[in-house]
DNA sequence: CGGCGTGGTTTCGTATGCAAGATGGCGGCA
DNA sequence: TGCCGCCATCTTGCATACGAAACCACGCCG
């Protein structure tokens, strides 16, 4: 089996829940799992721990990173800071095409798997490549830790609506509007994090 | 040889400039070169592709990742964005005895190595562990590139300003000062570079 | 009774061999 | 003469083997 495979079912399975945070991942079972030897599991590691996702220490093998309230607030604050960037510069850019799959995950059954999709499109839009760089390397989390956000029907509600005046500013070419509707959204989302999940 | 070191020797070179972009990096040369086996080359390689400072294409190797003038600016506007965010988060929790390094670098010699210290001092400073997981893995770029600032005097005066006022700012513990002075020092840059290599 | 050292076991880190895919140059054919 | 295809060679990708470091549990000594 190929590496690059490898390397994506064990993203997959980290993000999915399956292998839970804290859990060791021991090369010689992984192997197995995936029916290759050490060689492209230990690669996999490796780049999984440049995307954030594992620990691996030196000697003492990978495990997949823990997240705790202080990572997650870290890790929304800093999207707030790079995805309204990416929809600025993606406003001029979007193609139409774009724009209208946009429109269709608004509508989409799964608001949660839809959501990924929509933000990744804008990201790409965005045309950026160091900004994409960024945010793989630093936004990667199970989506467990998300799931919350999806638990709350206003919280739904708000985020259909940013998403849908994001179509809007978009379609509108309105790259300061759709900055300030990104920005609204993630802020919103970290104020929401904040209610069910006070610092003290 | 341990495998960590092959990838800072490896990082280092392509910093360095000794082993230029478009380059091919031929597993077994490095491996030579380093004394190692092609096995801990390559998980050097993979580490320094997520960081922005490789290709590496299936079957066809690894390259020294290759900038251009749309790679320069597109890098240089997301420091623009990251690195305000790192100095007004680093202003209230920096140490003295930071501030007191900043100082010292401000009076260094070489101000070209100084300033790498200087910026990545902050960084550390600021306590956000994904807004260093984001620079590192898209802000990495070859020293050269950069040398063009410090060949104007001009520039190396205003850079040394804003260094000066930033520790001001960081003795003061004004994190809005910080973030605009650090704001003003990156997009000063950028300006320089749009003065020196001109879009047409 | 508790802390420390020690041996066996597990797991990692590196080297090496081999097979599959890419590269480059030569010869044949139009 | 110019272009296409084929074969020799090089390079990568993966598996496997071996040495080394960490882990664990037992027993010894204080």
């Amino acid at each position: 089996m190929a590496a690059p495979r490898v390397r994506d079912l064990l993203e997959e399975a980290i993000l999915e829940g399956e292998l839970k945070p804290g859990e060791r991942l021991r090369a010689e079972a992984l192997a197995q799992r995936f029916g290759t030897s050490r060689t492209p599991v230990r690669e996999a590691l490796l780049q999984l721990e440049a995307q954030g996702l594992v620990d691996v220490e030196p000697n003492r093998g990978a495990v997949v990173r823990t997240f705790d309230r202080d990572d997650l607030f870290d890790l929304y604050q800093l999207r707030a800071l790079l995805e309204p960037r990416a929809a600025a510069l993606a406003a001029p850019r979007i193609g139409d095409g774009d724009i209208e799959r946009l429109a269709g995950l608004c509508e989409a059954e799964d608001q949660m798997v839809a959501n990924e999709a929509f933000h990744r499109i804008i990201l790409e839009a965005a045309g950026s490549p160091r900004l994409l760089d960024a945010m793989r390397a630093a936004t990667g989390i199970p989506r467990t830790f998300r799931s919350v956000f999806w638990h709350d029907e206003r919280q739904r509600d708000e985020s259909l609506m940013c998403h849908r005046r994001l179509v809007a500013a978009f379609t509108a070419r309105d790259a300061q509007l759709a900055e300030a509707v990104m920005r609204m959204h993630i802020l919103g989302a970290i104020a929401f994090l904040e209610e069910q999940w006070p610092s003290h």
